[in-house]
DNA sequence: ATGGTCGCGAGGCGA
């Protein structure tokens, strides 16, 4: 039995005392992780192997850096999506994939952390037509294009992220509400199940078809106590992964209610 | 939910 999982940590430093409890508690062998907010340099590789885990990064100051720990060897790395056409390469750390090579069998995995591409609006500025909504709407096709090229190999693929988009009405707190928001834009809809038409499976809802149940809360409005939030993080799977697939979890009760908490909390798949 | 709270790094940006 193999656990992976995936957790937007909203700081690595700052959330170091929460992260190493609950790998403590979850025991996950392969982790995804996004946000860290942090150069390379300063990731902390040694607590983490302290706690049993080899960790590769993709760093940037301030914003955005994705890691993918292991307690098994880590090969392969790749820290970047690739450009379509000729464009000039982006420098945000949002991707990381490698090789987790393990007794038995090796898998891919890949840390995704999918722009928000949201934030304030000029006068009359419609969404869809703001700059950060085309960036994100345009790391989708890069994504999109990178994973139609891999999904070629005949292995088990797990692409754990924070992805920015809550796919369906179940995974939104207020579907009306949100139509043509940020999270639940038709547009970044549309994108993500692109995405997931390449024959990627949506782990968590292939367990759990009608349940609602959300991975990410606003720190603002007390949007926890209040279960006002949206699923936006999500271990995709490869079909050779699907088969494999015994359990899908979303694991925020002793988590996303803690003191100093990120405002996500991890997502969870289990593979025997 | 047309407001609010974090984290970074030292004022404002991004989420």
């Amino acid at each position: 039995m193999t656990k992976i999982a995936s957790f937007n940590v909203n700081s690595i430093n700052a959330r170091l005392p929460r992260l190493l409890e609950w790998l403590n508690q979850s025991k996950p062998d392969i982790v995804c992780l996004q946000e860290l907010k942090c150069l390379e340099e300063k990731f902390p590789f040694e607590e983490l192997l302290d706690a049993g885990y080899n960790s590769v990064v993709s760093g940037q100051k301030t914003y955005n850096g994705v890691a993918i720990l292991s307690k098994y060897q880590i090969q392969d790395v790749v820290k970047v999506l690739p450009m379509i056409n000729d464009e000039e390469q982006d420098l945000q750390a949002r991707y990381i994939e490698a090789v987790i090579a393990m007794p038995n069998q090796a898998f891919r995995v890949a840390s995704i952390y999918a722009p928000n591409g949201g934030g304030e609006l000029g006068k009359d500025e419609k969404l869809e037509n703001s700059q950060k909504f085309i960036y994100k709407l345009k790391f989708f096709q890069r994504l999109q294009s990178h994973l139609a090229n891999i999904l070629k190999y005949d292995e088990m693929q797990f692409f754990g992220g924070d992805f920015n988009v809550a796919i369906d009405n179940l995974d939104i707190v207020d579907p009306k509400a949100f139509a043509m928001q940020i999270l639940f834009h038709p547009l970044e809809r549309q994108a993500m199940r692109s995405i997931l038409n390449l024959g990627l499976s949506d782990s968590y809802r292939l367990f759990n078809p009608t349940l609602q149940a959300f991975s990410w809360w606003d720190y603002r409005g007390n949007c926890y106590p209040k279960n006002y939030g949206a699923r936006i993080d999500y271990i995709l799977l490869s079909a050779q992964a699907s088969d494999k697939l015994i359990e899908a979890n979303i694991e925020n009760i002793g988590v996303r209610d803690q003191e100093k908490a990120s405002d996500h909390c991890p997502v969870t798949v289990k593979i025997g």
